[in-house]
DNA sequence: TTGCTCCTCACGTCACGTGAGGTGGC
DNA sequence: TTGCTCCTCACGTCACGTGAGGTGGC
């Protein structure tokens, strides 16, 4: 998969890509002679639109962006070794904590955001009920 | 009410302020000798404490948000006329009305990023689940 | 008078957008 | 071979940040 690709899966520019690589918010197309074409990988799409998703939902700068980019490899890292045949049971027990921690911290941010726009939203209804309210004193007192 | 204040009451910067006048989202303190300090009344404060929220949860470009901000002084307008005196009541039934769409077209806006929200939220929380089902199997099928 | 905050340039920065000119794969 | 997308500079832009040097009000 190419980087026109990718950028039309997730919803950016191939330019916003490559920029990414720059600042090494991205690891960079692994094993690329320089000047040749990137190739990305469906677990890459996958990633980088779970990241894109929170930067735009939450509104995060690219700099706190990097946390939430090591958790998703890190996430993706311990799926694998999870299902990996070698495993011991003691340490799947530890994967999964570690992963339920991950998943703590994303929940954590996502709900705090929620509790901003349900402050917004009950304000917004509010109004409309102050409106409502007030049409109804005026059909009481009908014009005179 | 000096600009630092205002700043510090919507938390932004002074500089912020400045740059939005400079764009012409803000109307820029009017009657200000050229050089002289800019003043900001409550209702000033209000308002762009309205609009930076906006702005912030939304995830608006500058641009999208003077159509926000025009809705800001359009609310603040009517609400002025229709506590005046002389303000008929089928000029108020017409007022309320228009209010009314203000605060309906803010709460579509409010409710689709709402939903965007809710669905991040849902995916994170059945993440969690099977995590915990994922442990229930291990304490299930104990090491051998 | 002394701080404090304000003022206007004006250059810097962050997160990309947008050509300019050239190369690579179906 | 012809399009198409890709590549790397590199300058432009948007939304401010950050001094530089000076003025205004308690």
């Amino acid at each position: 998969m190419r980087i026109g690709e990718i950028a039309k899966a997730v919803g950016t520019t191939p330019r916003t890509i490559r920029y990414y690589e720059e600042i090494g918010l991205l690891p960079g197309s692994s094993a690329r002679p320089s000047g040749g074409h990137r190739t990305y990988t469906d677990e890459d799409v996958e990633q980088l639109r779970e990241v894109l998703r929170l930067k735009d939902l939450l509104g995060v700068s690219l700099d706190e962006l990097r946390g939430l980019v090591a958790d998703q490899h890190l996430r993706h890292a311990l799926r694998g070794e999870f299902h990996a045949e070698e495993t011991s049971p003691a340490r799947r027990t530890a994967i999964l904590d570690e992963l339920e921690r991950v998943a703590d911290r994303q929940l954590e941010l996502v709900a705090r955001r929620r509790g901003q726009l349900d402050a917004l939203e009950a304000e917004l209804r509010d109004r409309q009920e102050r409106i409502a309210a007030r049409r109804d004193e005026l059909s009481a007192t009908p014009a005179r």
